[in-house]
DNA sequence: ACCTGAACACCGTTCAAGT
DNA sequence: ACCTGAACACCGTTCAAGT
C-alpha cells in the first residue's frame, strides 16, 4: 500500500519513476499476460520514453526482477493473512489456502516469480532477500509447530524448504494442466498434500 | 538416441527437419540459455531460412512445446532408470535421486518445463499426454508401493501428485538460489523431504 | 510439398543531446 | 539528475515466389 505521496505526481516529469513502472508492469502482467510484460509496452503505460526506464533498472531482467520480489512480498503478506492463530492446526491450513490463493489469483506474477526470466536470484540481492524472507517466515510457523508439540524436532528450515516446495509443485502442476482431468481437483490435491506433510512432520 | 536413420541428410532440402529443429533447440537451449532460444536461430543451426521451420511449427510456442515434450520423454526416461528395483524403498529413493539428478544436469530445459512460455498444456495436446504421462508412471510406482504394504490406501493420482510437486519445488527453490546459505544442500533437503513424504505416505 | 527472400511491426539497448 | 529522439541489431510472423 505505501503512505501517500506529498507531490503525487509532475516534479518534474514525474513523481517516482521507479514505483510507477513497478506499478505498471504488475498491471501490465495481469492483464495482458507475460508476453506484453516489455520495457517498452511498460515505458508507454507509464508515459515516458523508451530510453527512461533505464535510468532506474539495468536491464530488462531487473525490471522483471522487480515485479517478481512484488510477488514475493505479497505473497508473504497473503500468507501472514491466512495464518490467523498461528501455531496450531488451522493456522497451518489457513496459510495453505492462502498460498494457493494467491498464486490463482496471481498466475502470470506467480509464474514469473519462478521463472526462467528471473532464472537464480544470486545477481538480483533485493529480490533474493525477499525470496528468503518467505522461506524464513515459513521456517518460523514450523518452529511455532514444533514449540507447540504438532511437528518433531529437525531442522525448521529443511522442513520449510519441504513444505513450500510441496505447495509450488501443486500449483505448478495444476496451473501448467498436467493432473487435469486424471487426479482429483486442485482443493482435494491440497488437502491431501498437506495431511501428508503434516502426518510426515509429525512427532513420532 | 533415434536409431540410425536411414538417409542421414539432402533428400531434398533436408532429410526430416522437424526432428532437426527440436533436437538444435535442445543444443542450442543448453549451450547457450533460454535467451538463445529463438525461432530464428535454430533455423540458423539447422542451415534452413527463417520461415522454414513455420512449415513444421505453428508458431515459437509450439517449437518450445515439442523442446518441453523431449524434456519430459528423458524426465520419464531418467526416472524409469532410476527405480531399478520397483516398488521397494531403494526404488523410491533412486527415483528421486534421478529425478533431482536430470533437473541439475539440464536446468534450462527443466526451467522451460515448467515455465510461463508453453504455459498450461491444454492446447499442446502432444505435450500434455506426455507430462501426463510422466504423472502416470509415478501413480503407477505409488500403486506399487501400495500392494508392498509400504504406502497408506489412498487415491494414487492425488499422492503421485504431492510427491512429483514436492520433487519439483524443491528442484526451484534450489535453482533459484533461495534456501542457499540458509537452508542445507540439495542431497539432505531431498533427503529430508523424501524421508518426510515417505512417513507421511506410510500405513497406519 | 517444402523451402526461400523480402518485408512489416516490434523489441532491447545505446548514446548524444536537451532541460 | 533525469529524460528524449534517433539509431542499431535483432526478433516473430507473413506472403508471394521458386523448385
Amino acid at each position: 500500500m505505501s503512505p501517500a505521496r506529498k507531490q503525487p505526481r509532475k516534479s518534474y516529469h514525474h513523481g517516482s519513476l521507479r514505483e510507477t513502472l513497478v506499478q505498471k508492469a504488475v498491471e501490465l502482467l495481469k492483464k495482458e499476460g507475460s508476453e506484453a510484460l516489455t520495457l517498452r509496452g511498460v515505458a508507454r503505460a507509464a508515459q515516458v520514453s523508451q530510453a527512461a526506464p533505464y535510468r532506474h533498472f539495468a536491464d530488462r531482467r531487473a525490471l522483471l526482477g522487480a515485479v517478481a520480489e512484488d510477488g514475493f512480498t505479497r505473497l508473504g503478506e497473503a500468507m501472514l493473512g491466512g495464518v490467523q492463530k498461528g501455531g496450531s492446526r488451522e493456522g497451518f491450513k489457513g496459510f495453505a489456502i492462502a498460498y494457493v490463493e494467491f498464486a490463482m489469483a496471481n498466475p502470470a506474477q506467480y509464474r514469473l516469480m519462478f521463472g526462467p526470466e528471473v532464472a537464480n536470484h544470486s545477481d538480483l540481492p533485493s529480490l533474493q532477500q525477499t525470496s528468503r524472507g518467505v522461506l524464513g517466515f515459513v521456517a518460523e510457523g514450523i518452529r511455532q509447530l514444533q514449540a507447540g508439540g504438532l511437528v518433531r524436532e529437525g531442522d525448521p528450515w529443511s522442513m520449510a524448504v519441504a513444505l513450500w516446495a510441496t505447495l509450488h509443485g501443486l500449483v505448478m502442476i495444476h496451473l501448467d494442466g498436467i493432473s487435469e482431468g486424471v487426479a482429483p481437483p486442485l482443493p482435494v490435491l491440497l488437502d491431501d498434500a498437506m495431511r501428508t506433510m503434516m502426518y510426515g512432520m509429525a512427532p513420532r
